[in-house]
DNA sequence: CTCACAACTTGCGTGTCACGCACATAGTGC
DNA sequence: GCACTATGTGCGTGACACGCAAGTTGTGAG
């Protein structure tokens, strides 16, 4: 993930991947949710400085390369999991790496806009904010010593925390809002985290 | 959604849109995840006894109509609840709601394998499971007496049912597994259930 | 009952798109 | 430096989504 443990084709794979993405976010942004058919294949090459055969090797629609950021951001939240103090309790750990992740910087409000509010791209956004749920159950489960084979417990909760973070950025959408995201966040996480991991044997 | 309760234009409509998406799962099936792509429009129309177009106005990708049952039966999540008794507990009503919806009938293991295990589908598959969050966050918010547009719980809470019941069905479909659907559900729900509404009044 | 209107289906035409293939170029490891 | 592999690019092809207009069927008013 650093560039440091990069050769230097995946760096440069990272950064045309990450300029594809930027290019056909900015561009789907100018023309709003009612243009995205607008936004041409050609239009986002052009812009990010490839051939459009070269986009198509990246991304396989529109959709896709325009959720590109929020799916890596979401494939980082194992890893931000993992960086917390194993001491800390289950849900002070998660509260603290979804902000952290989510909220460094502050999301790009038109951007996220332009990711939940169009319809065309509602399957998309959806797969870029469930990616979070493999590396989020993986990290719950060594946390919590359960066996993400077996034991429903870390799948279910990493679902849930993913399921929280996007109606809390639905909701920071909201117009007429003036809480920060963290803060919504923390509202949301809060709903779906007071539970705690079984501690005696269950049915698995 | 009962036939008498829609006219005969209605009643044609939802026919020829169950047609269509039964014959778009059907012949998916038969060419298995990998063949996907083999599976033309051409082919479900006629199949489902159609115009090509006719298809197209119904649906605007093979993937929607491929995952239109799975979004029809998500649809009918908050009905579900809200026809349970008003005073049986949240966790136990949402249970017993989702194991009536999702298990009568049993879901087709083939069905169900082929839309949530082909990665073309993914985004399609997510649109259907999310689909219950909106009527089951609404009928959660008449249950615990919470403003939906105010506070986050009804929300949040939905879709960590929604992505609790996605994440049974994908544990059921793992090989090896010898449990009901309905046992894998109760699992999974309780797993989310327990945590309680943070402030104000709910049911009971 | 009949007639006008609205909803729906269908065929055709068009602009895009995803992707296979072959070749050129750049990075990597010996 | 020299093969070797990964990647970028141009071209061609088949499929698809959708606008448009004409034909067909359900619906409701007079």
């Amino acid at each position: 993930m650093n560039d440091d443990a990069m050769d230097l084709r995946a760096r440069n794979r990272q950064a045309t991947r990450e300029a594809i993405g930027h290019a056909a976010l900015r561009l789907a942004i100018e023309q709003g949710p009612h243009g995205l058919a607008l936004v041409r294949v050609q239009d986002i090459a052009t812009a990010a400085g490839v051939s459009s055969r070269t986009y198509n090797n990246y991304f396989s629609s529109r959709a896709e390369a325009i959720c590109a950021f929020q799916a890596d951001q979401s494939r980082r939240a194992g890893q931000a999991l993992r960086s917390r103090p194993a001491d800390e309790p289950l849900h002070e750990a998660v509260t603290a790496a979804m902000i952290e992740l989510y909220t460094d910087p502050e999301p790009d409000k038109a951007g996220l806009r332009m990711i939940m509010q169009t319809p065309e791209l509602e399957g998309e956004a959806l797969k870029a904010f469930t990616m979070a749920e493999g590396p989020l159950a993986e990290a719950i489960a060594a946390r919590t010593g359960t066996d993400p084979g077996r034991d429903l417990f870390p799948a279910v909760k990493a679902a849930a925390v993913a399921g929280a973070i996007r109606v809390a950025g639905r909701h920071w959408l909201e117009p007429g809002n003036t809480e920060s995201f963290a803060t919504m966040l923390r509202s949301a996480l809060s709903c779906v985290l007071l539970a705690e991991p079984p501690e005696g044997p269950r049915d698995r």
